[in-house]
DNA sequence: TAATTATAATTGTCTATACATTCAAACTTT
DNA sequence: AAAGTTTGAATGTATAGACAATTATAATTA
């Protein structure tokens, strides 16, 4: 961890455990610290910059409030791996019954391919280059042989590598932009809306056309914002349902 | 605040600061500490269990992150008023969009009434007395003259005090509650299911009969989870949608 | 060699203190 | 009476240090 001395500023009306914490940020967010690495100890930290290490504690501590960073007693503190579900906006009321009750559970591959950028693939992915590629996959996610949920996924292909076994059984997108991208998924923006089932997503999913579905488009962003990723899931109207319990209390 | 010393135990392995954080949470939830309250300043609590102040603070901190308790530098620290949504799940790209442009967005009333228990509402609230009786609240939400979303709303009427011009205006479910019963709404369970809208609800919508809509059902509970009021929205799915950002990091 | 025991390093908790910042109320001045 | 000023009280930030708990490593012992 490269850190200079002159970014935090003493006399300055910022908290100094606020600059730690944002220096901190920056460097994970710039990849200078990356995921599993550690943290210079408290020790190191308090003394490099000259503060007190109970100042440190309070920007690692926010940090670790973040969800960037986590410690452990007697080890040191490390940075959090980025994660990205892939199923999506936590609609596992169903997903839950089925691992609860040990149900026979599957992904199926109906198509994996590499394709060239078409207009919409380049409106979504901000390229222009005609030859850029893009893998292509549709999979079918069932338990107990009920087909319930459907899913596209594309990235950018860049790296020309194979694809792997594992990759086929179970994709997913994060991992696949790590492995045939040069890009590093950090973010991702959800939208659900519901809509009535096409003709071929209900041949797919053995459903009756038009029936009311969830459909949830997912786009995996980099730390720049840029775009590295993109699916597309249609969920089963009548076997998933999302519940959420809050409240308690909230300031005004 | 009544707070007995003995409750803290200064020799135990439990931190003090975790357990004064349960112990103010404790106060909070039973109600001994009630929205708007103050807490005793940090000076005092730290003199009265003769702990460190800084100790003090962490436990409010703790209390401060979780959401029931808010500091004002100055002033003190107060109780968070309990708030739960009404408009439910962040449904509100739309109403976001509505309220940014400044559109017209208004609240009908289409019924409003005091009933006797039915075996359904009996059920809901988990109550038998056959003389209960309940307030019934049907809406529409409308923004420039179209209709959008469609709510059903109930919670038991105990008080017998009349219903007030503002609360037939735009009636809050939790406000309801509040003015209407002796409970105080605590947290809720909202359930987010996408259906094909009914005869009924497409006329009152002026959408097409089986539209996929948005449905929501939303339970709300006192401290001891008993159900207090119950409403069910529909909203036109293509209208609204959901729109989550996440990810950066998490813990492993 | 394998198991056990010390040791050092690292984070976790807690104290006591100092000064800064903000807010509200009391006081003073106009 | 209104406006400005002072003052006290509350939370916010920061320090230095002590000891506890946990982990990994090194040293010791069986």
């Amino acid at each position: 961890m490269v850190i200079h001395k002159e970014v935090i500023d003493k006399s300055s009306v910022i908290p100094i455990y606020y600059q730690l914490f944002k220096l901190i940020e920056e460097q994970i967010r710039r990849g200078d610290l990356k995921p599993g690495e550690s943290l210079p100890t408290e020790h190191e930290i308090s003394s490099r910059f000259e503060i007190s290490r109970m100042t440190v504690r309070r920007a690692i501590s926010e940090l670790v409030a973040a969800g960037m960073v986590y410690a452990q007693q007697g080890r040191g503190t490390f940075v959090a791996t980025p994660k990205l579900d892939n199923i999506i906006f936590e609609l596992n009321d169903f997903n839950e019954e089925i691992k609860k009750r040990g149900l026979n559970y599957k992904t199926t591959l109906l198509e994996a391919k590499i394709i060239r950028a078409n207009t919409e693939l380049k409106a979504k992915f901000q390229v222009d280059e005609e030859h850029k590629r893009f893998l292509y996959f549709r999979t079918v996610l069932s338990a107990e042989d009920e087909r319930l949920s459907y899913e596209v996924k594309y990235t950018i292909y860049s790296k020309s590598k194979p694809i792997l076994e594992s990759e086929l059984k179970d994709p997913s997108l994060p991992s696949l932009i790590v492995a045939h991208t040069e890009y590093m998924p950090m973010s991702s923006k959800k939208v659900l809306q519901v809509a009535a089932c096409t003709e071929e997503e209900a041949v797919i999913l053995g459903i009756a056309p038009n029936s009311p579905v969830f459909l949830i488009e997912q786009t995996i962003y980099d730390q720049d914002l840029k775009t590295v990723g993109w699916s597309k899931s249609v969920y089963r109207g009548d076997r998933y349902k999302l519940t959420s319990y809050d409240g308690w209390y909230k300031k005004d």
